[in-house]
DNA sequence: CACATGATCGCCT
DNA sequence: GGCGATCATGTGG
């Protein structure tokens, strides 16, 4: 079972003009999902209400030739099969002993590629601070590993809700915690809100 | 089977 | 900016 969300992350959906992002936006490319996905909704259906925060920093994890990403060299796992699979789809590890990180899949089936969600704002009145981590959107939201391989499209559980028209201004850099990655560790693939305080870390 | 390590966080200095 | 908490996962024997 998934644990219960924070209730302080309730919100009306209604109230926000919002929509489903079809499956068509995921399976674009991983950079510009990585883009789009600043100003987006990552959301949660629990017990007949909404609870989520608008994303507001990400990373792009560019599959089998990404020596930061789980698919790097086309590794195959149990944990990291949801990343072969059609975009749309949630991947979620454990990371640390402790926590749990969640990812949007980009891409087509066999290309193993995804957008790690890094920080979000709550709803008005939420902490600032509450979801601006990787693990610590992935604690107040109760995503754990059973979420992982759900379908953000199909009108599940999760699902992400994009807004029309205007967008945010998005700053650039490195990913976070890859030092280990060789060459790619300097890619900018790291995606964020200029104008938004619950940016986890520093502001490359 | 055993072991090394990590897409983290909060607390300490 | 260093460190400990704490364990799934992958790799190698």
């Amino acid at each position: 079972m998934i644990p219960a969300p924070d209730k302080r992350l309730r919100f009306d959906p209604l109230a926000l003009d919002l929509e489903d992002a079809p499956r068509s936006f995921f399976r674009r490319d991983t950079i510009l999902v990585a883009k789009d996905l600043i100003g987006a909704w990552f959301t949660r259906h629990y017990r007949g209400a909404w609870y989520g925060g608008r994303v507001v920093e990400t990373e792009a994890y560019l599959g089998t030739g990404d020596a930061a990403a789980h698919s790097w060299k086309g590794r195959r796992t149990p944990r990291v099969e949801p990343m072969y699979g059609d975009g749309g789809l949630l991947y979620v590890f454990f990371i640390y002993g402790m926590h749990y990180c969640a990812n949007v899949v980009t891409r087509l089936p066999g290309d193993p590629q995804a957008v790690l969600l890094r920080a979000a704002e709550g709803p008005e009145g939420a902490p600032v601070r509450l979801l601006s981590g990787p693990a610590k959107l992935c604690d107040a939201l109760g995503v754990t590993r059973s979420a992982s391989g759900l379908d953000l499209v199909a009108g599940g559980r999760f699902r992400i809700l994009v807004p029309g028209g205007r967008r945010p201004s998005i700053g650039v850099s490195p990913r976070v915690g890859v030092d280990y990655a060789g060459e790619a560790a300097a890619w900018p693939l790291r995606f964020f809100d200029r104008t938004s305080a619950a940016v986890s870390v520093s502001r490359g």
